[in-house]
DNA sequence: CTACATTTGTGAAAGATTTCACAAAAGCCC
DNA sequence: GGGCTTTTGTGAAATCTTTCACAAATGTAG
């Protein structure tokens, strides 16, 4: 498939998003500049970025939302569920454990680590917290799509290292980090200090 | 001042973190080669990135780390300290609240709130909880650099407004919502569903 | 002091993304 | 069915971002 730009994506995936609260609302067909203007951008960046995977709208009347929830869920491998590993047990995990939306979009995690001998063998949202130091042990024999780092900034590039030999091809990372992998491995780095910086950029440039 | 991509300042933020680093290694002078391989960029793109901002690097020689680390400071906006208040006191709140790197980088939390009666009063990292209803009466006669919103969903948008009325100019947004704001207000969004999804579309095209 | 090795700073070229603008399709009304 | 209105899909143009490539500094060694 030819290179979808990773700022399309994102939009796609805000589209979803509004898409659903659409349907909630029982509104049937929109059009791109309704989508957009719920969105802030423009209807004609909003009929290229549907147009890259497809036509999915009429003419003269717009797309169908149910449709076109689908045809993005597609588009966004978001019709089969992810089997996701946590590894660090400390705060933002808990948080993100208890995070709804990565259930209801059919993100489970499966299993959570952490080196800390206390949180070891404490229950967790109906999961147990395993040692870290039998990650290999435990994952080895099951499938895992996504590993979610959220150790310490120390220790995450070596996790990431032994989640990258167990094979898993996807790392959402909380570290505050720049983590280095083979290029057959994706990685998504949220860094709090980097959005704090460009708040602080953008009220310093006025 | 010209206008500057927003990725351009992030990369600068990145490049600030790794000459912090050298400067602990007691490295003196980093060249734009060294800074981008640690980086993941290419020189051009370091140099042109700071090309935006005045000269700082002597030819033939490279940068001095020292100065380079003040200026992207100063570039940055980091020269000072920010006065944050967090709306909403829950597991992300909470985690927030611990993180060093906040308080580290000049980004004080000098106020919580949150809506739960069970919340507000108790005591939290040497701050106490507030009552959400009475934001107003309690920031009125301070100064607040930053809202970081933490709140559920439906009532991001609202909160939001207020943070505004007040005269907040910059809010950090983790509620998985769009927030609309007026134009001389920055609103950055941390949206873990958007960071999942491009995660498993990566997956589903490859 | 000169030749040489580095490495910056920056116009220009290349590449990527967004916006424009309009023909083509589709429904609606008479 | 014909004319009118709406709205898509998409090449082309405009804009933005990254990469290239090289002259200009700067230090070093002989």
């Amino acid at each position: 498939m030819r290179k979808i730009a990773e700022s399309t994506v994102r939009r796609l995936s805000l589209y979803l998003r509004f898409l659903e609260e659409f349907e909630e609302q029982g509104i049937e067909t929109v059009s791109s500049e309704a989508l957009a203007a719920r969105g802030g951008t423009t209807s004609a960046q909003v009929r290229k970025d549907l147009s890259f995977f497809g036509s999915f709208g009429k003419r003269g009347l717009g797309y169908s939302v149910q449709e076109l929830v689908q045809k993005l869920r597609g588009i966004l491998g978001l019709g089969r569920t992810y089997r996701v590993a946590m590894i660090g047990a400390g705060k933002i995990g808990s948080a993100l454990v208890q995070y709804r939306g990565f259930k209801q979009r059919g993100f489970d995690i499966v299993a959570i680590f952490d080196t800390d001998a206390t949180k070891v063998g404490r229950g967790w949202n109906g999961l147990t917290v395993q040692d870290a130091r039998e990650l290999e042990a435990a994952l080895q024999d099951q499938r895992v799509d996504i590993a979610v780092i959220v150790t310490p900034a120390d220790s995450a590039q070596s996790v990431a290292d032994r989640c990258v030999a167990l094979g898993i091809k996807a790392v959402l990372n909380f570290a505050p980090v720049q983590l280095t992998v083979p290029d057959d491995v994706v990685v998504k780095t949220v860094n709090l200090a980097l959005e704090l910086e460009t708040l602080s950029y953008a009220l310093t440039n006025r």
